[in-house]
DNA sequence: TATGAATGAGTGTTCATTCAT
DNA sequence: AATGAATGAACACTCATTCAT
């Protein structure tokens, strides 16, 4: 089908279901709305960016916030499918992680507008019951909860609460996502992957002096089983 | 004051004097900006906080985007010197590490402000050369290189780049000032600093597991098995 | 309207139809700036004076500035349109430089608004870089060069440099058409064209005196006595 | 005295009246008016081109309007003082018209700040009873008219109203001086006033053919009593 | 008196949203 | 249904004038 008209290519679809043109559209404005900013994107320049009136926009959503919310959440919808997807393809526990971080930060790093949307959501819509992210992070992590838990019951990790591994992790790619994302990379998403799970999974005291930490040790609720 | 020249004198008595404290100014504009966003706050806002008239800031600041980002420096520049003081109160060079990240999340849990403005200054001013965090980051990063390389020569840290220890430090503290900022706290950051800690020194794989792990091994490279 | 194409056709249907008549707008405009001042003028009055909203204005003439001069060009425009006309309505040159000359001061006299936005657009526009009434001035000076020039050659005007001709004329008539608009009329518009021809055909002089001035011979020479 | 301090200039005049300190300021004030313009023109300017501080001005002129206008007025005076000296230099009646238009072509040549401000005047205070340029030029006309009055009573001007010598005079010069300062000369100041006197003195109409013309003839009581 | 600081009232321009085809 | 025109509400910034030394 070479060279289409717009008109041509809008009527060959015509019957297909709506989501894959909508699915077009989303990454559009997601596109723009990053490139921009939310509040510099100008309505029209979404329109303008996908060949269609102003007014059909408003047609499929009521407005501009509508239309820019629908946006990241299909921004963080796709790159859970990602990241679950690079697990998925794993067997060991630990390889799932380490491949789920990866992917996550090769996500931000191939689509950063998707990180862009967030920034842009948290300063525009501040009274958001709950961000698009953590909207999502927190659906998604009960997976990782519980693979925490086996692996602490598999005697493979030391046992402590999950929540602190899971918090520590979590923050941890969230702000490595972020750093590169405002500062710019300064080493590949895989080689900053394999850092964040060679200091989390290894520390870095040296063997022989790991007990007599006077900080980090068993004060605090965060007392090690192990002596 | 050494008696000053009869000119000087007179030019500094010379019309109507200044009277607002710049500190608080920053403050207050730190704290408006914050909670209305900085698009949706009108300079009136911040005039009428102050009890001044607009045109007075507009004297100090010459646009909304000059008094935003001195604001924005200003909330960064406090934050640094109370994690600069809270370390030096430390002797013990792990110590210091445990007291500065303890500061830092602190300083953002009691002026979520500052934290905001980050988000903020983001979002608006995509094209600012460096923002204004990272670039404090920089100059205040030195510091913690040299700690670590220090750690290292002592023994008391295992041999590894100090680059690695710094970038994951830091994104998991940063990582968990913002998931505090956008999702709120569940625990105190006293708490969260011990975990981070607990965490980054010893490691979450259990002892006898260490050596054979398939990732997160050791070593530098980027051996990745799959793409 | 013959049988446009489909396609152009629906394209010329697509959206709402424009609806103000641009001539009414720019005479309503020239109006409200000149009875108020380009300064004073606030945008909204002219919208408020053609029932539109001001953003339609905007959304014809980018700024207030091009909408003023959009309004001085269209005065300048009708008044050389009114003035040819009055010209080629006579046979005689003589006759069609009467005419013209009435038909100038006259227009001012009825349209004095186009006046005003001459004097206007100096004060405010000192930058552009050839006022308007000039412009169009040059471009319609060259018809009555010609003229005179062909009255010198069939012996009805004595021999003269045509741009001595040219810029009296010229000047006696703007400088009559603004006093008209400064200071107020003290006869029609007519006499004052009867005026100006009788003196600059026949001059002032008594006729067995002419020679002799001592000064305004009718030498071209700047022949100054003095410094 | 060789460059002394502002400050010291100031102290030296005290006691001097205040004219003439007065003077220099209206000077001052009318070219940052020309310059500028009269909206473009912040108070501050012309404080800063005096040396003072802004609130002196508002000492002295209790509005932007009243400096505006004093030094409009001063403008207009110098001009006619100048116009007034160059014709009582000469003798000959037609001389000192011939030295006035002169003078007063040079007068705006040399301060052509002081035709800015007529224009601004104009454009600002449209509602002033009446502007300054007509309020000089009505007192100052009399002189004219009387002069050529006599002229035709000792037979040296052709008989006919006084008035319409006047006006078709003043104009021709009015028109010319604001051609000149919109849009540049061609020639010089003496030149054009040579121009002047020759058409408005003898006319441009070949000797022979002055009485048949068709125009400009005896109608409308431009009747010639002469045959 | 002379001054610089302070400010309130005013305005050009933008743009999300609605309207009329 | 689809579109471009129309617009009201909003806001940054200016500056003549006043005020407090």
């Amino acid at each position: 089908m070479p060279a289409a008209s717009p008109a041509a290519r809008r009527r060959s679809v015509r019957g297909r279901p709506k989501s894959a043109r909508c699915d077009d559209l989303l990454e559009v404005a997601a596109s723009v709305f990053a490139r921009r900013g939310y509040r510099q994107t100008d309505v029209q320049e979404i329109a303008d960016a996908l060949g269609v009136g102003k007014a059909s926009l408003y047609r499929r959503y009521p407005t501009k916030r509508a239309l820019f919310l629908a946006a990241a959440d299909h921004g963080m919808r796709s790159m859970r499918e990602r990241v679950q997807a690079a697990a998925d393809r794993e067997r060991d526990p630990l390889a799932q992680l380490a491949a789920a971080i990866r992917a996550y930060l090769e996500h931000f790093d191939r689509h950063p507008q998707h990180a862009e949307l967030l920034i842009q959501e948290r300063a525009e819509f501040r009274d958001r019951t709950e961000p698009t992210y953590f909207a999502h992070r927190k659906s998604g992590i009960s997976r990782w909860r519980r693979l925490y838990q086996d692996l602490i019951d598999a005697g493979r990790v030391r046992p402590m609460p999950v929540d602190r591994i899971s918090d520590v992790m979590s923050s941890a790619v969230y702000g490595t996502m972020f750093t590169n994302f405002f500062a710019g990379h300064s080493k590949s998403s895989a080689q900053q992957a394999q850092d964040i799970l060679d200091v989390v999974f290894h520390g870095i005291l040296a063997p022989g002096r790991r007990a007599g930490g006077a900080v980090g040790g068993a004060t605090g609720g965060a007392r090690r089983r192990r002596r």
